[in-house]
DNA sequence: GCCCAAATAGAACTATGTTTCAATATGTCC
DNA sequence: GGACATATTGAAACATAGTTCTATTTGGGC
C-alpha cells in the first residue's frame, strides 16, 4: 500500500494509461464476479505490467473504487441529461431510484463491489466511497425541491439505505429484482404518506443541475 | 468446504465442543477485528485441533455465522425479557432499535461481521443469515401490533435497512454512534408522520412473545 | 547521446484459509 | 473386553491472491 502518484500530476499519456486500467477493471466486472477478478487479470486486460498498476493504485480496492466512480459518473450524467419527468417530488424520486436499480441490473457486480468496498480499510477507497455518497445524495436532494430540507435529508438517507440494502439482498440471490423495485416504491410511498403531494413548486431556478457528472477522474 | 456434521446428530459431548468453538469465536471478536482473526486462533482459544474445527464448520464464514446467531439470540432474549415500554408502536419500535444499536455498540465487530457474511458464498452462511433476518423481522413486527400488516412490513423492512446501513457507516468510521441513533429516530418519525399515534390497542393476547430466543444452537 | 524517472516482466514473498495424514484416543456394539 | 468406527490431534503441506522486489528496458527533455 505505498502511496500511488496523484492523478493531478500526471501527463496526458499517463492519465490515459491510468484510465485504461480503470476501463479494464470495469470491462472485467461485466463478465466476472468482483471477488474472482485478479489484479493481474486487470493488468493484463489493460496491457500494463503489475508494477505499473500498483504505481497508480494503492490496492485492488482502491482501483475498483475508481472503477465505481467512473461508472457512477456515467449514471449521474445520464440522469442529468434526462431528468425524471414525474410531477411531484415523490414521483421524481421514485423514477430516479428505479433508474438506478435498472443500471445496477445491467451491472450486477457493481452492487457486490460497493458492499466489498464498504469493508475496505484502504484510505483511498474509503475516501472515494464517501465522495460518491455525497454526490448521489446531492442528486436525490435536487429532486426533492420544495420539500422541507431537514425532512428531505431524512428521506434521502432512508431511501438510500433501502436501495443499498435491497440491492445487496438481490445481488446475494436473496431477493428477485422485482422485489427491489417493489420494496423501494413501498418505502417511498410510506414516507410521502399523508403528504399534500406538492406539485413541482417552481420550475424556474433550474439552471444549475450541474456538478453531477464530474468528480470521476 | 466438506460437509460438516449436522448438529442434530451429535452427542452432548460433541455439542459442547462445538459450542466451545463458537464461544471462542465470540470471545476473540471482542478484542479483534473480524478480518484479523485467524481460524487457527479460534481453534487454539477453543482448545481444539484445526481439523476438529473444520469437522464442525465448513468455513470461517460458516463458523462466524453461528457466532452471530448466538449473539443475536442473547440480544433477542434480552429484548423478550424486557419488552419495550413505549406506548405507541412508534415508541416501541424506536426503543427496540436503540437497544439493538447499544448492543452493537458494545460489540463493534458484529456489524463488520454481518457485512462480511452478506458477501459470503458459503451456503451455510447464507442460510443462517436468512434465518436471522426472518427472526429479527419477526421481533419488530410484534412491536407493531395494531398497525396494518402490509404497512407494518414495509416499516420493518425500511427501518431494518436504515439500521443496517447506518451501522455499517459507523463501523467503517464514517459516522459517529450518535448519528446512528439520530438518523434511526428521524427515519422512524418520518414513517409514522401523520399517524394518529395509535396507543397500544389491546394489551391482552400477549402470552406468546416466545420464539425469539431459540433457534441458536 | 545522456540521464533519470517511468514502465516492464515476472519471480518472489506473504498471509491465511483449507486439506491431508498418520498417530492416538474414545466409545459403542457384540 | 476386544474390535471396529469415529473423533481428535498436531503438524505439515497446499492453494490462492494480493503485494512487493529487482533487474532491465524505454523514452522524453536538456
Amino acid at each position: 500500500m505505498a502511496e500511488p502518484v496523484s492523478p493531478s500530476l500526471l501527463t496526458d499519456d499517463q492519465l490515459a494509461r491510468r484510465q485504461r486500467i480503470i476501463d479494464a477493471g470495469l470491462a472485467l466486472l461485466e463478465r466476472n464476479e468482483y471477488e474472482r477478478i485478479q489484479i493481474k487479470d486487470v493488468a493484463e486486460e489493460a496491457d500494463v505490467a503489475l508494477g505499473t498498476l500498483y504505481h497508480y493504485f494503492s490496492s485492488k480496492e482502491h482501483l475498483f473504487a475508481e472503477v465505481l466512480v467512473k461508472w457512477a459518473a456515467t449514471l449521474k450524467s445520464s440522469l442529468a441529461r434526462h431528468p425524471p419527468r414525474g410531477l411531484s417530488p415523490r414521483e421524481k424520486l421514485t423514477e430516479a431510484l428505479h433508474r438506478s436499480v435498472r443500471a445496477f441490473q445491467h451491472q450486477p457486480q457493481l452492487a457486490r463491489l460497493i458492499a466489498s468496498l464498504e469493508l475496505s480499510s484502504d484510505p483511498f477507497a474509503t475516501e472515494i466511497l464517501e465522495r460518491m455518497d455525497q454526490t448521489t445524495s446531492g442528486v436525490y436532494m435536487e429532486l426533492l425541491e420544495g420539500v422541507e430540507p431537514r425532512r428531505a435529508r431524512t428521506i434521502v438517507r432512508t431511501v438510500d439505505a433501502v436501495l443499498d440494502s435491497q440491492l445487496r439482498a438481490w445481488s446475494a440471490g436473496r431477493l428477485p429484482i422485482t422485489g427491489v423495485y417493489d420494496y423501494l416504491s413501498e418505502s417511498i410511498d410510506l414516507m410521502f404518506e399523508g403528504d399534500p403531494e406538492i406539485k413541482d413548486a417552481d420550475p424556474r431556478d433550474r439552471s444549475e443541475v450541474v456538478g453531477l457528472a464530474d468528480g470521476a477522474g
